[in-house]
This record gives structure tokens, sequence and C-alpha cells, in this order.
DNA sequence: ATCCCGAGGG
DNA sequence: CCCTCTGGAT
């Protein structure tokens, strides 16, 4: 099991990382804060790629909630039914964009709080949208950022809270904002769930969890 | 702890 | 075949 890396090791990681991409940014489609929420709340247990796939064709009818409830719940499922959990995330999405109609004037709330009151918006998805959409130095941990914390000892915890609270904690502050990004690029492309691409990665001196797999 | 649930990869 | 993918609600 991994050890927990010393702050130098931390800090020495991100400067790669920003060394390496100054300017991270979401893989996901999205053209305003509400069709990120969309996009988000759809990436549930689902790739970026497929997501992407079906918002193609639907933010290119719909941007508003207005324009969602318009298509309702049947026209949705028409462009998600090839997301895993489809039926479940369009019936959250038009129970939160009428929500939005209804209570916040059509716009997406800047605040924790407001968003997780959504239907099918939890915290990760809520950091998401408070940090891509608003900028603040939000932590969403996801299944990738859960995986890389705990292996590599950048910010080990049981759940996923743990682990937003020990990336805060232990991620210097310069790195915060664009540390989501980093960590979930790293990943989805490097540290891999099945067989991680230690070769190709940036912190592997400082990573240990390469000799323990061997 | 369990359910939801399609696509893509190995 | 099995596992994984920017989880959330019950």
């Amino acid at each position: 099991m991994p050890t927990p890396l010393a702050y130098e090791e931390i800090k020495e990681c991100f400067r790669r990382w920003q060394e390496a991409d100054p300017a991270p940014k979401s893989e996901l489609n999205y053209v305003n804060p509400y069709t990120l929420v969309v996009a988000v709340a759809l990436s549930a247990q689902a790739t970026d790629a497929g997501v992407n796939k079906a918002t193609r064709a639907l933010f290119e009818e719909v941007q508003t909630p207005q324009a969602m409830l318009e298509l309702g719940e049947a026209g949705l499922i028409e462009h998600i039914k090839t997301i895993g959990l489809f039926r479940n995330k369009a019936k959250n999405v038009i129970a939160l964009s009428r929500i939005l109609v209804e209570e916040h004037d059509g716009e997406v709330p800047a605040s924790r709080a407001a968003l997780v009151a959504l239907p099918g918006v939890g915290r990760k998805t809520a950091n998401v949208v408070l940090n891509v959409a608003f900028g603040f130095p939000a932590q969403a941990v996801d299944t990738h950022i859960f995986r890389v914390s705990n292996r590599t000892g950048l910010a080990m915890g049981k759940d996923v809270l743990a682990v937003e609270r020990a990336i805060e904690d232990r991620v210097p502050v310069q790195y915060q904002q664009h540390a989501h990004h980093w960590l979930i690029l790293h990943g989805r492309y490097i540290c891999v769930a099945r067989k991680p691409r230690c070769p190709d990665c940036l912190i592997r001196d400082i990573c240990t969890f390469e000799e323990k797999i061997l």
C-alpha cells in the first residue's frame, strides 16, 4: 500500500503537471453553465467521449432549461439512450431544469448548497460546476481522482470526502484551481485503473506504486 | 449496501 | 467473458 507523499514531493508533482499543461480544461462538451450541469450529470459512470457523442446533437437543439422542458423526457431519452443509467439521468435533468426555471430564473446558481439541492446533482457534480463554470478552487473527487490520490499518496482517504479534504489540506494553494483537471487527466490517460502506464508517467520517480505492482 | 445501465476495452 | 467509465438516490 502506498504511503503519503511529503509536502515538497506533492509540490513537485504539480509543478511538473503545470509545466506540461499550463491551462488544463474539461474534455466534456458544453456551451454555457446550464449545459455544463447537464453534461456532468450525464457523465456519471460513463466516459466523456460517450457523453460528448450524445450531447453534440442535444446541445445544438437545447442550451437552456426552458428548451429542455420543451424537448421533454421522452425527447431527451432519444438523445441519451446510448449512455448508461439513461432513464434516471433523463428524469433528473428534466426535474432540475424545472427547478432552475421556477426557482432560479433559468440560471445556474453559483453556490454548492443550491447546486446539491438539484436532483441528480451531488457534491462531486456541484464541485465540478463551481470549478469549471465559476472559477472556484473546488475539488471534485471522481473515480479517477480517488484512485490517483490514493495510489500515488498525494492525498489519501477512505472515501471521496476524506480525499477532497486531503487535497485541500495538502495541495499547495497556487495549484488548487487546476488540480482537478491535472489529476483527472493523469488518471484518464496515465494512471489508468487496470494497467497503469507508469513508463509514461511524469511523477514515476516520486510515486511508489509501480514497484508494488511488479 | 444496492440499484441504475450502455459503450468500449482487454 | 469481465472491468471501467468525471455518481446519485434510496
